[in-house]
This record gives C-alpha cells, sequence and structure tokens, in this order.
DNA sequence: AAGAGTACCAACCGCCACTTC
DNA sequence: GGAAGTGGCGGTTGGTACTCT
C-alpha cells in the first residue's frame, strides 16, 4: 500500500515548540478538542504536523501530566511490567497515571545503558526477562514478585514457552526483581526493593496474572 | 576554568493496526 | 475485499544540562 506523507514537509516547523504554540494548541484543544490531529494544526492556524501537535499534547501538555522524578513505586511497576510486557511502553504508562510512554521509554533506556553496563561486569541485571528468552531459546521464565506470591497458593515462576502456553513452578527466587536466572534483584539505584508496597497480596496475583493473560491474548497466543 | 563525557528529555521518523469508504 | 486515510506505537536522534577530570 503506498503512504502519502503523514504531512507536506513544505513550510511547516520542526523543532521545540514555543509556549506561544503551546497556548495555541492547548486553547484549541480545549474548545473543540482533538478530533482530528491532521486537520487540527490548519484548524488551529499552526504551522506543525498534525503527529506533531498529537505527541506534544500527549507527552507534554496535557493537563494530568505527571512531571518529575519516578517514585520508587512507579519504578517497581516500570521494572515489573517491563518484566512481562517488554518494550510496550504504551501499555506500561497505562499502569501509571500521569506518565507517558515516552517518558516510561527515556527513564527505562537511560537505566538500561547503565544496567547493560553493570551486567557486563557482574553477569546480573535487572533487565533480565528478555535476556532469558535471548539465552533459553526455548521460552522465558518469569519469576513473580514475592509479595504476589508468598501467600497465594500459586507461587514461584511463571514458564512461558515458545508455543504460547505457560505453566507455573516453584522458585526460591526472593525479592521483587523478575530474573531469569533467580538472582535476587535491586532496583536501579541499587537498594534492595521492598516488599512493603502492597497489602492485597491476592489481588495483585490475580492482577499479574491477568494482566499476562489479556498481553498474550492482545498477541493473540493462547495460554 | 575549561573541555570531555554522561544523563536526560523533547521531538522526529517510520512502521503497523485500525477504520472508513 | 481492498485501497486510502488516520491514529498510535516504539526506536532513535539531537540538544541541553550536569558532572567529572
Amino acid at each position: 500500500m503506498v503512504r502519502t506523507p503523514c504531512c507536506e514537509k513544505m513550510g511547516l516547523k520542526k523543532g521545540p515548540w514555543t509556549q506561544e504554540e503551546d497556548q495555541i494548541l492547548i486553547s484549541h484543544i480545549q474548545q473543540h478538542g482533538h478530533g482530528n490531529w491532521r486537520a487540527l494544526p490548519k484548524q488551529a492556524g499552526l504551522l506543525r504536523c498534525g503527529k506533531s501537535c498529537r505527541l506534544r499534547w500527549i507527552n507534554y501538555l496535557r493537563p494530568d501530566i505527571k512531571r518529575g522524578k519516578f517514585s520508587n513505586e512507579e519504578v517497581e511497576t516500570i521494572l515489573k511490567l517491563h518484566g512481562i510486557l517488554g518494550n510496550r511502553w504504551s501499555t506500561i504508562a497505562a499502569r501509571l497515571p500521569g506518565r507517558t510512554d515516552n517518558e516510561i521509554k527515556n527513564f527505562w533506556h537511560t537505566h538500561l545503558k547503565r544496567n547493560e553496563r553493570s551486567t557486563t561486569i557482574n553477569n546480573t541485571s535487572t533487565y533480565p526477562l528478555q535476556e532469558a528468552e535471548a539465552d533459553s531459546g526455548s521460552g522465558a521464565l518469569l519469576d513473580m514478585p514475592q509479595e504476589a506470591t508468598s501467600s497465594s497458593s500459586v507461587t514461584g515462576t511463571l514458564l512461558i514457552a515458545n508455543d504460547g502456553s505457560s505453566s507455573w513452578r516453584n522458585s526460591p527466587a526472593k525479592g521483587l526483581g523478575f530474573h531469569g536466572n533467580g538472582t535476587v534483584s535491586s532496583d536501579i539505584s541499587g537498594k534492595t526493593m521492598g516488599s512493603n508496597a502492597h497489602s492485597e497480596i491476592g489481588e495483585e496475583m490475580e492482577f499479574w496474572c491477568n494482566l499476562f493473560t489479556s498481553s498474550h491474548h492482545d498477541k493473540g497466543m493462547e495460554i
């Protein structure tokens, strides 16, 4: 299929947004909403591509954007979800109110680099699932958070086979991280990740199961 | 003080999935 | 059913701020 460019390149502005442009975009969306992103810049009188407007709004101008550093809980959530979902930033962002996929992606890439470096030194990483998947070639091991498993009748590791089937097996691993090799995890700042974040253990267990199940249904996999 | 290296973040690009006609 | 249009996603880049030597 032949695709038309998202916008005419000629005459459209690129690069950082000015305050004036931001104001125009905000007031236009407040008044008219954003029914059609491609038509929006024209209607609003912006010399920007619709895609650019959308990105600016979603990643920066939305009123519910939470800015600033990620809390420990948010970091934990990102690490957990990334272990399950991989680079599905928008799905991860959906679990973190006020955070955008772009922000999470940036955060991950910055710290992933750090982890990769440390991995070469001590062969331990907080980015284990992909490595486990790559290394094993026959499936992935997914250690559930201890708090999610400790009081549940289902404990330990979720084994995901290449055909999409999965099964639980017991795991002696402690801690919160998702480690294909069962090592104790720590967060990116080097601290051992806490285990007091959640009290609804059964619910969380259910959440991880549901999340995993739905994420694989998304991919058309049968579990 | 200055240059080099690193971290962070906003923005762009290209592709894919979904919807409409 | 298929082409065209659109929205959304993930990868990547480039600029700026910060830290280190």
